[in-house]
DNA sequence: AGAGGCGATGTTATACTATATCAACCCCGA
DNA sequence: TCGGGGTTGATATAGTATAACATCGCCTCT
């Protein structure tokens, strides 16, 4: 509900909340995370932005991880499949969890200047299920994107 | 409010109402609606589903209307920056408006197997706004994208 | 120990989506 | 007639994503 990503905060802690929230569903659930779809989590985690995959790719190649689109794309997919990380589709490109552990439909406030993103976890959807489920229509994921501007970058323009 | 896309009826009437709103908003407004940009809202028109530039370049291509992907694409930039069509975030793909002449803020439901796309018209934006204001955030635009089974995939599966 | 399966990674190649740039054209109004 | 704005034509290139196949490490079953 209350979107997370704007306001002044102590950033180590969504790092290292992150990151033990992976650590810990992976070894709940038996899934392997690995020294690639680590680092890349943390990369994502490093700022509230929406990174696109060959940015990833490049600090991945820089650290010696790997250098060819499929590794970034690989532990993208692992990390946005498990909840670790979403998709922003309006920008190709991806952002950590703000909520990792909470099953969550999130909504994304982007910012168009710097890519900031903000994500509330209560997604609005009463009215949208109840449309879908009029017209029989089965809702597997749904996604809410709100393109604008961050406050700072509010007060600078 | 009600979606439209899924639903059997009259679909001539969808295409004849599509380029007869854009026509006269055209007229309005002082806009060129151009053959090309005609013929790409036609070819949305013709169905209820999200078709990628390229496709739309195919038929453009086939009736000598335009060859190079700008051609396809300056049409549909057309379109969506007048509301005529809509930009699918989720397929990077294109589909016409099913409310021509209404000022809404869309929600689509999408259907992963044959790629119809539904529109309802009045978005459930009260939290959204809601938690965005808080934020300090401003939005400019918002997309809700529904992704699942449309009512005969349902069936089929 | 050896065989086989499974998931992850390495690597090459290629497909798909989108835009920058500049030239040509057309219509209209000054 | 000249110039300007908007549209189109055409070439090139940028940006995003996946297919396909080889290899490796690990675990398990025998």
């Amino acid at each position: 509900m209350h979107p997370i990503g704007f306001e002044s905060h102590d950033h180590r802690h969504c790092i290292a909340e992150g990151v033990s929230a992976a650590e810990a569903r992976c070894a709940e659930d038996g899934l392997q995370f690995t020294p690639v779809r680590r680092r890349v989590l943390e990369i994502l985690l490093e700022q509230h932005r929406a990174m696109g995959a060959y940015d990833i790719l490049e600090v991945l190649r820089a650290e010696g991880l790997g250098s060819q689109p499929p590794v970034a794309y690989r532990a993208l997919d692992f990390l946005v499949s498990h909840g670790f990380a979403h998709r922003i589709e309006r920008l190709n490109a991806f952002t950590a969890c703000a909520y990792p552990g909470a099953d969550h439909a999130p909504a994304f406030l982007i910012c168009r200047l710097c890519r900031t993103v903000a994500e509330a976890s209560a997604a609005p959807r009463a009215q949208l299920d109840k449309a879908a489920a009029e017209a029989g229509f089965l809702i597997e994921r749904a996604v809410i994107e709100a393109e604008g501007l961050c406050p700072d970058c509010r007060n600078a323009a």
